[in-house]
This record gives structure tokens, sequence and C-alpha cells, in this order.
DNA sequence: TGTAAGCACTCACTAGAGTGGAGTGCCAGA
DNA sequence: TCTGGCACTCCACTCTAGTGAGTGCTTACA
């Protein structure tokens, strides 16, 4: 019924790949009604889609073929109709296409990013919600890598006797830190002496790039303090080089599936940050921009579809967006959303990374 | 069944306020059989508890008082009896004794805070997983919050041509970020220049009693770049002065309730951290420790029970550590587990926490 | 007075039979 | 190649016992 399947439909219903013109226009008719209902459906419900002129008869010998070729399936005999992951497939790639939100998301989208303010990380944070909210389904949002950053300032603050944070500023706005402990000697003139000499030495380069021994200064306590403050930096490489991820509206996912254990597994899976972000890194790396089913080789996934759509700055990628739901999810809407959302996201990114 | 229920109901069957000893006993012996099976108890399951040495037609009668009395309820005729909220209540307050985890328990504890590393935020986090995993109930851990702390170092950042980054480092180890805008003319001999101004009249002071103006400098760039800067300090301090939530474990709520519903909103309620902060806290407040079913007035968690827990450093607040998890949770274990990991946590925090 | 035993009763749960309807596949004819 | 008709399938629903776990009540006893 949204008016965007439609349009996606009739509008592509003439590119065809492995289906004739009608078939197609009955898979369409088949997933969209199916995304809508989530009822198998029958040869009557289609008749009247766009693009089927034919009887039930014919939708009916037409919809066998189709179940033979493996778009369809069959919950049992004299059931409907369900799309199959195959069926989904030929649906994203041929039959939905590109098509903007409806004008109620594009003001919201607007509105929200007329609105936002505040650091990166939190409007990351939002923007998952947002996305959720459009498309009812659980968002991810994987925020720009630092790995190109390079060190704008480093600095040790004391913090008590023998506790030292070392504190760095990225040149895209990220602040590290990490603690490292101090032996007793070291003194705030130490730490503003090693300071100096951490700057000298780290100040333009990426933080995975600071490795080189530094010069001895020449006083023993600040070589020990600068040797504890490099290892933190190099902590702060790894650890925190990966992406930080926000996930928002998982409780969406409570409705979106009949099976308890489906539920509890997806969820499951949203609370890994590391797994999320790998999972939409893969899909990114196949080439994808949806991954229906088992496409994505996530096991306890087998029933969801993953929009994934990556955000980018200036022609480099900076960040991801995810949308993950049921493989009867409403594609056409999500990826519109991903798609303006990412864009919006993009351009703010942008306007908010120095250069 | 556990060994942790019997040992502190048995403990406790001489503490009874409302209820003679054998009708605390059979109270005793429902609500623990019924944290385990989620089933009605009838009075023949009830008749080998430690305390009830009577027939099933005997705990029939005291059951039947119980239920006049509030504790016990009936789904329906012939069916056992399920605690109420007020029979949940009074196992807490007067049939489960402290109790320790049992050793597995301990030991995870144990491993965990052994193995813990990082900043403090990680561990938090990771805290979370810990408690979920101990309880099956969704964990949160409120991080210690920056109130009391104050400024130990102030830096502004240059980012880009008119960007800066504000970075303040509290006393606590914490590290507040935030942009700021500034006109043309500034570079960086003026942004060093507000820096020093900045530290001069922040450094020692809480964030959110630095409010005065600063001595004009005579250099109008420098007054335009305070201003700003102080605007953003500001703006941390109202902004970032909740604390952080950290919540853990949530993909558990999937099974913890038969109605989708209740999931749905459970988790909708989880993801709001204003929300979760707050209800927390109200809890706190209200001198409770656990709060079960309606005793907490927020509507949708009407059949979950949330069990509270301060971390505490030197006798001072610095967190807090909550379970959520339906009414018919396994209280003893929650109450054990938040009691151990908030001591550890307290332990390490203390550690950590510089003075 | 408190406890135990017996007994009738209630009611969810299950299985099986029957029915309606939505859906199919197939076939003959246009 | 499409259509209308027809027989068939099988889920979903309803209805009907039958079962069993559980109750409340009443009576008997220490």
């Amino acid at each position: 019924m949204p008016t965007v399947d439609e349009r996606g439909g009739e509008k592509s219903l003439d590119v065809v790949d492995d289906l004739d013109t009608r078939k197609a226009a009955i898979l369409n008719a088949v997933v969209t009604e199916y995304i809508g209902s989530a009822q198998p459906v029958g040869s009557q419900h289609v008749v009247d889609a766009p693009g089927v002129n034919v009887s039930s008869a014919t939708v009916r010998s037409d919809m066998a073929a189709l179940e033979r070729d493996g778009y369809l399936a069959q919950p049992h005999t004299s059931a409907g109709r369900i799309p199959t992951d195959k069926g989904y497939r030929f649906f994203v790639d041929h039959l939905t296409g590109p098509s903007d939100l409806d004008s109620g998301g594009r003001q919201q989208v607007r509105q929200f990013f007329d609105a936002a303010h505040g650091e990166i990380e939190s409007m990351l944070e939002r923007t998952s919600g947002l996305l959720a909210d459009l498309t009812d389904c659980a968002a991810m949002v994987v925020g720009p890598s630092h790995e190109s950053a390079v060190v704008r300032s480093v600095q040790l603050v004391g913090l008590g006797q023998h506790v030292a944070l070392v504190v760095v500023v990225l040149s895209d706005g990220a602040v590290q830190k990490h603690s490292i402990e101090l032996p007793d000697d070291v003194d705030d003139i130490v730490l503003a002496d090693a300071s100096a000499h951490l700057a000298a030495h780290a100040l333009g380069k990426a933080l995975s790039h600071i490795d080189g021994p530094v010069h001895p200064s020449g006083d023993k306590r600040v070589d020990v303090t600068l040797s504890a403050a490099l290892a933190a930096m190099g902590a702060m490489a790894a650890g925190d080089g990966s992406e930080q991820l926000f996930v928002g509206g998982s409780s969406r996912m409570a409705a979106a599936f009949d099976a308890v254990d489906t539920v509890r597994s997806v969820l499951t899976i949203l609370e890994q940050q590391l797994v999320v972000v790998s999972l939409l890194r893969d899909i990114i790396d196949t080439g994808l921009t949806v991954a229906i089913g088992a496409e994505h080789g996530v096991e306890p996934l087998a029933s969801c579809a993953i929009v994934v759509m990556p955000i980018s700055v200036d022609g480099t990628e900076a960040g991801t967006i995810g949308l993950i739901g049921p493989t009867r999810m409403n594609y056409p809407l999500a990826l519109s959303a991903a798609r303006m959302v990412g864009d919006q996201l993009g351009e703010r990114l942008r306007e908010a990374t120095p250069r």
C-alpha cells in the first residue's frame, strides 16, 4: 500500500532479469503485500496489483513457476505464498527503484538535523534513535574511524601522587585518554617536561604511527614517564582504534519476530559492539547494500535483513549506518531512510570536521 | 532449589512480622518454587519444604489465609498459588537474609576484577555484562557523578580555521570536551593566551562553579574566545553533569516475560538513559533496595522488580548498580550479586580515584 | 483449637471430531 | 496463452469430552 512501493514497482517493471514482466509484477505484489501483512499471500490478493492483468488462475500458475524457481515458498499446501530470501533479493535488486522518503519522514529528518547540536557522539547516538523511529527497525550508527586523524595535542595531567592522565586530541576532534602510573618521584615539573617532549614527538602523527623511541631527555624520571605515556598511546591506537557504535531502537526487535529465541539472539548480537561493527564492515566489503537472510553468514541472524549505508564525507568513508529487521522488513522505506539520513549526517560531519 | 534460598529461608524463619512461623515458611516455599518454575505452586509441592511439617490440607488452609491477607493470589480456582507483590515484598524483607553468591559466582566476580583493566568507562560497561551474566537480569551501571570533581586542566585546542575544542580534565580522571566556533582572526597564539587565562580562572573549581567574568585580557580576540570557552564549560556542567549509564544484558528481557508488549516496553525504558538514571535515583531516595511491581511508580514496569545497590567509595556515593527482571526474579541471587559486584567495583574505583 | 483425612468440585489443558474457508492444482475450452 | 470451473487440501476454529492438578469444605481426632 505505501506509495513508495508502487512507484518503485511500476517504475522498474520493465527492468527484468530472469523473470518475465508479469512474474516480476506478481513477485513484487507478493513481497509488498507480505511486508505489510506478514500473512501468506494468495493468488486472489494479487490480481488487482499493477502490472498483473490476468485472472487468479493465471496468477496461480505463475506463482507455481516462481516457487519452482525459488522466489516464493508455501508454508503448506493450500496456503498462500511467502517470499524466499531469493525472492526478497530480486525485489530489492530489480523492483525497488531509488525512492525518497515520504514527506512526513523527510520533514522529520530535516527537523532533526536542523535541531541537531552538541558533540558528534551524542548526535550519532540520537541519529540511531531517529532511524529506528523512521523505519521501525533497530538502527546502528558507526562513527568515523580515527585512523587517518593525526595528533593535534598531547598532554599529561597529574591526577594524584602516582597517577597521570594522557589526554590526546586528534585532528578530527576526538579526545582520547588513558591513565598511567608514575613512580614516586615524579612531580608536576617532570610531567610538564615530559608533556613537552611527548608533544614534540607525537604532534602531527597518526596515533598508530607513534612508535620510535624518544630522544633521552637526560632526566630519568622524564624518560620513565615518557615511555609510560607512549605505551598508553599505543593502547589507544590499538584499543579505541575501533570505531564507536551506537545502537538505537533495539526494543523494536521484540515485536519483529514471533519466536522469542530469535528476538533474544538478535538482541544478543546487537549487544556485541565488535560483532556488529565487523558485520557491517563485511557486508560493505562484499559490495552489498542489503544483506538478506543467510547472505551475511551470521547464523543467528538468518531471519534478518540488514541494510547498510556508508556515510561519506568529501568522498572518503566516515562511518556507516545500519538497519536490522526481519527479512520481511520494508526495504524501500529502510533504504530511502538510510540514504537520506546518511546524506544529511555526512553533510553534518563535513561541516563539523575541520580542514 | 538453589542453596542460597534455602539457607536464607531457614535462617530467618524465626524473624516473623505479620505471619506466624509456618505461614512464613509456606510463603517462602511458594516464592522460591515459583521463582524457579514460573508455574503456580500447589499445596502438595510445599509440604516437604523446610519449616512446613504439616499435611497438604493444612497447607491449603494456610495458603487460603495468605491469600486473604494479600500475600498470594490464584490465577483461577483450582490452580496453585502465585506470590503477589506484597508476597515478594515479605519474602525480600523477612525471608532472605544477607547471603553470599555461590562459589562459582564469587569466582567469576573475582576473576573479572582481577582481569579488569583499562579506563573506568569500559570497566563499567563490562561490569554491566558481568552482572547480567550472573543474575540473568538486565543490568544497569551508573558511573560516578562528576559533581564534586574539580577542574584539573583546561586546554583550548585549535582544530581548524574557526573551530577549537575546549578540553577539560577533572580531578576524578574524567575528560570532557566541547567544540566552540571562533572568529576569523583567532590564531594559535590567541588560543594559547586564552587557554592560560582560562586555566587561571577555572583550575581547582568545580565545573558548575565557573561562572564569574574573567578579567579582561586587553586583547579583544582573547576575550571573545574566553567567553565562548566559558559558555562551553557551562554546557558541560549542565549537560554531561548527568551520570553515565551502561546497560548490559537487555537481551535477557526477551525471555523474561511471556507478553511481547511487556518485553517491548521494558526495552524501551532501558533505552532512555535519563529515565533509567532517575528511576534508580528515585528508588534509592525512597530508601529501598528492591522495588517490586508498582512500588517504583513507573507504569510500564509494573511486572518488573528492580534491585539497586549504591556503590560507595570511602563513604560517599560513587555510582549505582541496578538489576531489572520480572517480579519473579531470583532475589537472593540478584541481591548477593549486586552486593558483591558493588563492593568490588567500589574498591576498584577507590584505587583508581586519585587523592 | 489446631491438624489431618476424605470428598466433591472447579477449571485449565489436551485430544479428537467436525466444519468453513482460503487457497491450491489441474483440465478443458475459448 | 489465458480463463473459468472443479475437486482437493489443509489450516484455523469450534465443540466436546476426558483428565488431572488443585482447591474448599466438612468431619473426625488429639
